[in-house]
Order: structure tokens, then sequence, then C-alpha cells
DNA sequence: TTCTTATGACGCAAATATACGTCAAATATT
DNA sequence: AATATTTGACGTATATTTGCGTCATAAGAA
């Protein structure tokens, strides 16, 4: 491509895109699943949950803090990785409201 | 990388991934928006409708039709593309799912 | 038939994502 | 202090996505 053209779209449109982004990798569904699971906060050795390296699982982490469904707190040496339920529970209502809004239920294809 | 390890994942991660990663780009969320509001199923020319080229928005209708959101047919010369309805309805249930599952109404970080 | 229109297949180039090795910094352990 | 852990930043290689031009095909119009 000559050039990257996303930024053309309506902002509202570019910012769900960017959330389901954030939601289009395995590996970035399963460390949520795993944050989830495990209540307390974990620290960065989720990769052994994983099958993939350290720094690998670290970029994805990355990508959700910045899609802002995870937070990091320094402890010491490690760093506690959070869901940020504000965030996740905003997500999904706004990951349903668009398919609402598409009003599917009057659909009618012919 | 020296190879993709997506197929390392749950098969399940795997294709709910893969679901988020078709509405992972604006030009894909407004012809899933464009769609449902011109109720009669519309042709190609959707790329009136968006800031890009005819063919590639014919390849994110490609993706659609690949991620079974959207079905086209043929028509003479033209071709109609049309929700695929049930499989919207699926999706919205399966992404609402994925969340739901996270039980994030217990989660407690400290 | 000839011309026009609409489409999708194909291939290219640029941008971005994915995966990881290496390294320096910070904290703990000895 | 010396050593060991844990982490994130950085760079690199490969893979995939994105955007588009070109072309051949098929159907309708002239």
């Amino acid at each position: 491509m000559v050039q990257s053209k996303t930024e053309l779209f309506e902002q509202e449109l570019i910012e769900k895109a960017a959330l389901f982004k954030a939601l289009a990798h395995p590996a970035r569904l399963q460390i949520l699943q795993f944050l989830a699971a495990t209540q307390s906060c974990i620290t960065g050795d989720i990769s052994d949950e994983l099958p993939l390296g350290r720094t690998t699982v670290n970029q994805h982490l990355k990508e959700l803090k910045a899609a802002g469904l995870v937070t990091g707190h320094i402890e010491g040496v490690k760093t506690k990785y959070c869901l940020d339920m504000d965030n996740v529970k905003r997500l999904r209502e706004e990951l349903g409201g668009f398919i609402d809004d598409l009003h599917i239920d009057n659909y009618c294809c012919e």
C-alpha cells in the first residue's frame, strides 16, 4: 500500500476496530483468560502457560496495556498484571453495542 | 518470526481470535454497517461509500465472507452482498460469551 | 457482433504484526 | 560486594495485512 488509510475513517470506527484488534490473537485471549482465572494478579511468567517465549508474551502484554484492558504494577523485581475491570466491562458493552446497532432483527435479505 | 505459532493454541481460542480479527479494521466495520443500513442487499459499489478503491473493498468483503459474516449472490453482471444474520447473531453471543466467561464480576486485583 | 459495465483473480509494494535473542537496569540473594 | 532473577527496551527476521493496478471473464446494451 502506498500509505495507511485507517485514519480516513470515522474516529469511532477506528477505536472500535482497535479494540477488536487487541483481541485478534489467541495469545492475547489466553492471557486475558489467565489473568481472570488467577484472581490474584500474576507476575510475568505467564509465558509458562503459553507456547511462546517470554519476550513475545511481554509484547502481547504491552498491546493489551495499550488497549487499556490490562494494567501492570511493579512490585520489587517482579511486575503484577491485572485486568482493568472497568475497561473490560466497557469493552463488552461497546462490542455488543456495535452489533445491536446493526438492527439485524429487522434485516431482510432477498 | 521463524514460524507462525497460532496453531499451537486451543482451537477454540484460534477461532474466536479469527472472529475478532474479521472485525479489526474500520473498513470492515463500516461495510457491515452499510449492509445493515441498506436493508436490500447491495452491489459491489460499496466502495463509493468508503475512502478506498474498489479492489481493496473487494478484498475486505472476501475476508468478511471467509469469516462467514457476509454472503454474495451473483445477479446478472452484479453481485449482491448480504449479512449472514444467523452468523452475526452467533458472533454476538460468542464475543459476549468470551467476556462473560472471564467472570470479571468476582475479579479482585490487589 | 461490438461495446460497455461489473466483477473477481492475480500479483506487487508498503505497512504492520509476530516471534524472539540480546542487553542493561533494578531488585533480591548470598 | 558479588551473584542471580526478573523485567522491559531494542533490534532483527519472517509473516501477514493492506491497498491498489491490471487483466480476463461474464452479462447486458447498442
